[in-house]
RNA sequence: CGCGGGGUGGAGCAGCCCGGUAGCUCGUCAGGCUCAUAACCUGAAGGUCCCAGGUUCAAAUCCUGGCCCCGCAA
């Protein structure tokens, strides 16, 4: 096969194993890498590269960043790259259709997720959050619509009990960047014809917001697993424990409140496992070194690793020893 | 100067607002109890209260400056 001259569009982590496998390939000689500007980010905010930039510029790679892709200086110099295939991966912009029909082959993107099902910015979390069995991998031509192209390739993938969004993420990474590798070949040689999305079994994975890691106790205790599983590393789950007036503290403990700990603190929970308990949901039935276990609307959960707000990440028991928890105390939802 | 929390024996935290004996839970060590134990009882060791100045008769505590850690921002 002849050389394909690709641009790679694409910003986030995801994209990353998917721009490493085409710059390391021949076949494909990646012109430019188009990411997003650099953003404020870390404690001082100062502007960084995306992860993709970053790789961009250790494989040498002309690295273009168009604070808007429809800026027409920005596809005028993208037109004079004269692309035969656009590979877009988690790039975080809508593309414009003079952008689409630019190339020769088109713009073929990768989705994480079994498509119809999950089009949007969250499709990784929401599976997990659902408790899907699977989930997988679309390599499809887009148009116009978000996430509604035409599907050219898919693989598929189980979701297993442990995984949580950034071990399936990696796992998806890889996923996408070999879809892309082993099916580019024969499409651009036209044997593989795009197939339109099945209009059945379309569904959304929105944006996940800091909110959505809020833990509803009054959910069957799998439920919050796997929300639980889904928000991590990001936002993460979280719930609040009651807290003792800071004065008067100290007299009124059974009532469900949390000693040294002013008012009612954020916690936020890293790791649990249901267990076979019952009660109102939200209370907690005990709290020792074997994990604090609360109640849910059905079943109950033994909380392992937490978190105070900033607080390091630690076990039960190295959280009991300076917060103290009674049985009979409540998470607030 | 983007916003906020924090640095107190080995771990996790009170104490600071309102200066005056270094406190709690756990761990460690010794002893006791027990058929036995991560259980229980008794006792002990272990701290420059991040650093440097300042105020004061007296500073973990109040003031100024510095260092370090963490959360927010997807």
């Amino acid at each position: 096969m002849k050389e394909l001259k690709i641009v790679f569009m694409g910003t986030a982590e995801l994209s990353c194993a998917s721009l490493e496998a085409l710059a390391r390939d021949q076949q494909f000689p990646v012109a430019a890498v188009v990411t997003q500007p650099d953003r404020p980010k870390g404690r001082e905010l100062k502007l960084q590269p995306s992860p993709v930039k970053a790789l961009a510029q250790k494989l040498s790679l002309p690295v273009l960043q168009p604070a808007k892709a429809r800026d027409e200086k920005f596809i005028a110099e993208l037109r004079g790259l004269a692309p035969e295939l656009i590979v877009v991966v988690a790039y975080g912009q809508i593309l414009p259709q003079s952008i689409l029909d630019l190339p020769r082959h088109g713009c073929l993107n990768v989705h994480t997720s079994l498509l119809p099902k999950y089009r949007g910015a969250a499709p990784i979390q929401w599976a997990i959050a659902n408790g899907d069995a699977e989930t997988g991998a679309t390599l499809m031509k887009m148009d116009a619509g978000l996430d509604t192209g035409p599907i050219v390739a898919q693989r598929r993938t189980p979701i297993q009990p442990a995984d949580d969004s950034a071990t399936l993420h990696d796992r998806l990474a890889r996923l996408g960047a070999e879809l892309l590798r082993a099916t580019i070949p024969d499409y651009v040689a036209g044997k593989i014809q795009p197939r339109p999305q099945p209009v059945d079994g379309v569904s959304h994975a929105p944006k996940i917001k800091k909110e959505d890691g809020r833990i509803d106790w009054n959910l069957p205790a799998q439920t919050i697993v796997n929300r639980l599983r889904a928000f991590t590393p990001w936002p993460g789950a979280y719930t609040f424990s009651l807290g003792v007036p800071p004065s008067d503290g100290k007299a009124q403990l059974p009532e469900g409140g949390t000693p040294n700990v002013a008012h009612s603190t954020l916690l936020k929970i890293w790791k649990v496992e249901p267990v076979e308990k019952s009660g109102a949901p939200g209370t907690i039935l005990s709290a020792d070194k074997n994990g604090i276990v609360a109640a849910c609307g059905q079943g109950a959960l033994r909380i392992l690793e937490l978190q105070r707000e900033g607080g390091r990440r630690m076990n039960t028991a190295e959280f009991l020893a300076g917060h103290p928890l009674t049985p009979g105390a409540k998470f607030k939802r």
